[in-house]
DNA sequence: ACCTGAACACCGTTCAAGT
DNA sequence: ACCTGAACACCGTTCAAGT
């Protein structure tokens, strides 16, 4: 019956994929969960927290290994794997400039310049994406069928 | 006495960079031009409208020229002047990825691909400085004296 | 440890009505 | 054209109290 922190995680995620971000607010988490909103407050200190908590978990698996290309791609994939999850692991990431593991394992395979720059276009890029993709959906802008290579010219471009 | 859009658009950048932007609100505004939350409406369709035209607004005085390290400087620079300004100018133009003003710009005197990944990286870059040292005057984590020397080595590394 | 119930101070948006 | 007043369906967060 009683939640976890691990369920409050995976409640918010679910939620966020069905809803996006923009309605992914603590009471319908907990109304995911069957709880009250102020139960929320129990395992997480605010929202914020819950927030960063989930854009651990989305890039979690993402392995960096000795290739950067590939982390890339890795990462975009990840993050494109969710709704609104480039949003939500940008703006985490932003507080953590310098300090992220991501950053910091892509550091060691490259410079810690073209890490930080890396990094960002990843970033900027698919949330660009997921934005473009989600206004297509609905229909409000065309469909832009080049993104995905859009973005491997602009990777080789940083990485060249 | 009445208002113009340009006052509500003005207002609304008054509030932004005085309270940011988690509280620059529909009834903040409306408090700041000394009308009721409903009298926007006659003027904006919601808010996410108003946000595109602070955008626009932020990002005006911006001339990209010929030199497109001096135009990433420039949008830069505009960007930091105002408080979350980064953010609101990312925001508005990954809605419209491909028909922005400055990228199209910066592709005639560059590439299609190097306009689009030079400016997800301005975005990229300055939204997180702008909010590490938001979150460096809270006091929540350390100066990073390198910023503004970070960017110019990514710029580099793009333009290279 | 985990949760309820009630409250506080807010949101964006709509709509009839006023001038 | 520009605005008021009132309402609707929401927010995040706190806190005493329950099990």
């Amino acid at each position: 019956m009683a939640n976890s922190l691990d369920d409050v995680v995976s409640g918010a995620l679910r939620v966020l994929d069905q809803y996006g971000l923009e309605f992914c607010s603590m009471r319908r988490v907990a109304g995911e969960l069957g709880v009250q909103p102020s139960a929320l407050y129990h395992h997480v200190p605010d929202k914020q927290t819950l927030l960063a908590l989930m854009a651990d978990r989305i890039v979690a698996g993402v392995e960096v290994g000795s290739d950067p290309q590939k982390a890339a791609l890795a990462l975009r994939e990840a993050m494109l794997s969710i709704r609104d999850g480039a949003d939500v692991v940008a703006t985490a990431s932003a507080f953590r400039l310098g300090d992220s593991r991501i950053e910091n394992e892509l550091a060691t395979i490259t410079s810690p310049d073209v890490a930080r720059t890396l990094l960002l276009y990843v970033f900027g890029h698919t949330q660009a994406t997921q934005m473009h993709r989600q206004a297509a959906h609905v229909g409000i802008v065309a469909e832009d069928p080049d993104l995905d290579a859009s973005f491997a010219r602009g990777l080789a471009l940083i990485l060249r």
